[in-house]
RNA sequence: GGGCAAUUAACUCAGUGGUAGAGUGCUUCGUUCACAUCGAAGAAGUCGCUGGUUCGAAUCCAGCAUUGCCCACCA
């Protein structure tokens, strides 16, 4: 025995993967039922963390069990353009290196940056996934931005619009006034910040409120139609005075959301920079007021304070309205704030000109598709989640003022005006633009000009939602993928994006296709630090799963993260874990070469019936393994799969059986009992090293073809 | 304010109706003949609390407590 060593040395797992992948071990082989899995693709921001480790590991594992189990396995591997992340970074990089904002460098520039950053990062996402394991066919590899992503999602921009599902229209959205974007819903975070309640005095009555900055664009004061207090103002209006010193008549409404209990029961109304005043203006037919701009500063409305940001001139704004006499009280509140999810900055609600997905029609059909277990969550609960989630759905605002994204395939007549819209010279169309995958030749609204394309770009997400489609072949409708492999079978991801993500799919491809992009979804939860803590970078607690792998093994980090887990339950990372397995991976090893070193019989257990009681029970206990595993994996209990192939391993087979032969082998005088058992120690080796090669295919990959020339 | 989950040995977690399990740590012993990243034996838990269903509950139901996560238009 040898020049074996005792350990497996994980330094050899690139070169084992360049082995798979030169034998073509993950091109969909057979005729076995086609099995296909799209990855989620990772971002191409350079940052892997230990939750892809996860994800990934999990899904390779389903779709490595699935390959052996006769399946026709395509697991399409891909990378994500990530358009406000990317953007935010590449920004942060051109201004460290060359002092540079965007908008001083200009869009072609800039794009040429982020090309550059994308080029540099692409083969770097792809290396990692490599030594994740995961056993993709490269040869379907797709990122986001790509030809052909981008005539997927040209494709359906049109469609959508044609079936009316996308509109374009001026609405308050969330703006984030340090990426100059507006975001949806989805991307902000709410935060509790201490803060302060401000008591107006608007003529008659007391206003609470919290943005008193916000007054210049008030246009009317609202009360509980409930509310006696109040019932004689109701419909008259008051006369307030404002910080500049000017009157202003405000009208006093009715309206359901005031809260009679809150404050005084009065309250402010300004539909151009608050959710809930712009939507009771839209009810009572209020004009919309701005007086904070894009930037987030005052409007020449604030008079002396035009021009600074709004949080900055609160206080001095009070301070003037205290000297009117205007404040009733000041009272400490615990005020929510809306924050971008990528920049941290403050959203500004705003009303600008956008373009929105009308999910609020395509929820029914999402809904639906899980609720008759067309789509099968796991774990079951998420769907509560899910459905919750839809049932309070707003239509999703889709368009972005960034550049680096998904061009819209949006085209804007440049002698529109509206002298062009009174002459009604085209009555078909009276916005100003066409929607259509090229762009036209010749202006079909004027007649002559060359068309401008949208300036804006699509959130990321939009891309995201068809990436079932995309990569596939969608739109061509005959794609042999899209037939073979379409509805996908499953999906494995974080539910974290299940909204973001997951029922963005689910409704996006129903509306294009009618059918569900896949037929299972597994979510894992979150990977917390050794505290019990979120990771994140800005805490320092986060984990470099290469590095890991650098350290112990690709086998021991796919295994630590799987391990003993339930589905979507959150768990801790553990060094601890890990060398379990990392030692775990030696023990098969060194079982391994202990039984490589009794003979390389290929021969099969030669009669059953000579087995003696030890090696019966041991083998029947075997099959029970094999089976549990198959039924444990069908329900996505592959922690306990693998625990149990843990125990099993360990100690049925490496210290019961194992030792049991090796007493017959040294102590027997009989060649035929002796051959009995290297052929019975080979034969459960080998029924082994297939379950365990879903979860540590590199170690089984080695062993085999250094132990046993398989 | 609403929702979802978790609570099991000192620590990290499995276990979902039938006499409590693993890894780490701890105690004792063994072993250079696959593996010290080893083996054998052991100590250690009234399975958060209170009720209920059941012949039988860590497991099912109800309530409570604590912790975590998600959602939400009280300015």
């Amino acid at each position: 025995m040898t020049e074996i060593p005792t350990r497996f040395d994980h330094t050899k797992e690139a070169e084992i993967y360049q082995k798979w992948e030169k034998a073509g071990e993950f091109k969909p082989k057979g005729s076995g039922e086609p099995f296909s899995i799209i990855i989620p693709p990772p971002n191409v921001t350079g940052d892997l963390h230990l939750g892809h480790a996860l994800t990934y590991g999990l899904q390779d594992t389903v779709a490595r069990h699935a390959r052996r189990h006769g399946k026709k396995v395509l697991m399409v591997p891909g990378a994500d353009h990530a358009a406000i992340a990317v953007q935010a970074l590449v920004e942060k990089k051109i201004q460290k290196e060359k002092g540079l904002s965007r908008t001083q460098l200009g869009r072609e520039k800039f794009l040429e940056e982020v090309q550059d950053w994308t080029a540099h990062y692409l083969p770097r996402v792809k290396e990692s996934l490599k030594r994740f394991g995961l056993s993709a066919d490269w040869g379907h590899f797709r990122f986001t931005m790509d030809e052909h992503s981008q005539l997927a999602v040209k494709t359906a921009f049109v469609e959508l619009y044609e079936k009316k599902l996308i509109y374009r229209g001026e609405y308050l959205v969330n703006w984030d006034p340090k990426l100059q974007t507006a975001i949806s819903d989805d991307e902000v975070l709410n935060e509790d910040r201490p803060a302060k309640l401000y008591w107006l005095k608007y003529g008659p009555l007391t206003v609470a409120t919290s943005r008193p900055e916000t007054q210049f664009g008030d246009v009317a004061i609202a009360v509980n139609p409930k509310d006696k207090r109040y019932e004689k103002y109701v419909g008259q209006e008051v006369e307030i005075v404002l910080a500049t010193g000017q009157k202003k008549k405000l009208p006093v409404i009715a309206d359901e959301f005031v809260d009679p209990e809150f404050g005084t029961g009065a309250v402010k109304i300004t539909p151009a920079h608050d959710k809930n005043d712009f939507e009771a203006g839209q009810r009572h037919n209020l004009p919309v007021v701005q007086t904070i701009d894009k930037y987030g500063k005052l409007t020449d409305l604030a008079g002396e304070w035009a021009g600074l940001k709004a949080l900055e001139a609160r206080e001095p704004i009070v301070k003037k309205l205290e000297e009117l006499g205007l404040v009733e009280k000041v009272t400490d509140y615990n005020a929510r704030v809306a924050i971008s999810e990528r920049s941290g900055a403050i959203i500004e609600p705003l009303i600008s000109t956008q373009w929105f997905m009308k999910t609020t029609e395509l929820k029914d059909a999402a809904l639906k598709a899980v609720k008759l277990g067309d789509i099968k969550f796991t774990p079951k609960n998420v769907e509560k989640v899910y459905f919750h989630w839809l049932n309070n759905l707003h239509d999703w605002c889709i368009s972005r003022q960034l550049w680096w994204g998904h061009e819209l395939p949006v085209w804007h007549c440049q002698n529109w005006s509206a002298k062009t819209k009174s002459q009604k010279s085209n009555p078909k169309n009276n916005e100003g633009f066409i929607v259509a995958l090229e762009k036209p030749k010749v202006c079909p609204i004027c007649g002559e000009c060359a068309m401008e394309q949208d300036p804006d770009t699509l959130d990321t997400w939009f891309s995201a939602g068809l990436w079932p489609l995309a990569t596939l072949g969608w739109p061509d409708k005959t794609a042999p993928d899209l037939k073979e492999y379409y509805p996908t079978s499953f999906l494995e991801t974080g539910q974290d994006i299940l909204f973001f993500w997951v029922a963005r799919m689910i409704m996006m491809s129903q509306a294009l296709t009618g059918e569900i992009p896949f037929k299972e979804v597994l979510f894992h939860g979150l990977i917390l630090d050794d505290q019990g803590k979120k990771m994140s970078k800005s805490k320092g607690n986060t984990m470099d799963p290469l590095a890991l792998i650098d350290k112990y093994g690709s086998d021991a980090l796919r295994m630590s993260l799987i391990g003993g887990n339930s589905p979507g339950l959150p768990q801790r990372y553990t060094e601890t874990k890990l060398l379990k397995y990392r030692n775990f991976v030696t023990k098969i090893w060194n079982a391994a070469r202990f039984v490589a070193s009794t003979g390389n019989s290929k021969s099969q257990i030669p009669n059953p019936k000579q087995l003696d009681e030890t090696e019966k029970k041991f083998l029947e206990k075997l099959s029970r393994l094999e089976e549990s595993n198959h039924k444990d994996f069908k329900t996505y209990k592959l922690g306990l799969a693998l625990e149990e192939l843990y125990e099993f391993f360990w100690h049925d087979f490496a210290d019961q059986l194992l030792e049991y032969e090796k007493k017959v082998l040294l102590e027997s005088a009989d060649e035929t009992r002796k051959a009995q058992a290297e052929a019975v120690l080979q034969d459960s080796l080998k029924r082994l090293l297939v379950l365990l090669s879903d979860f540590a295919p590199f170690l089984v990959t080695e062993i085999n073809q250094t132990m046993f020339d398989a």
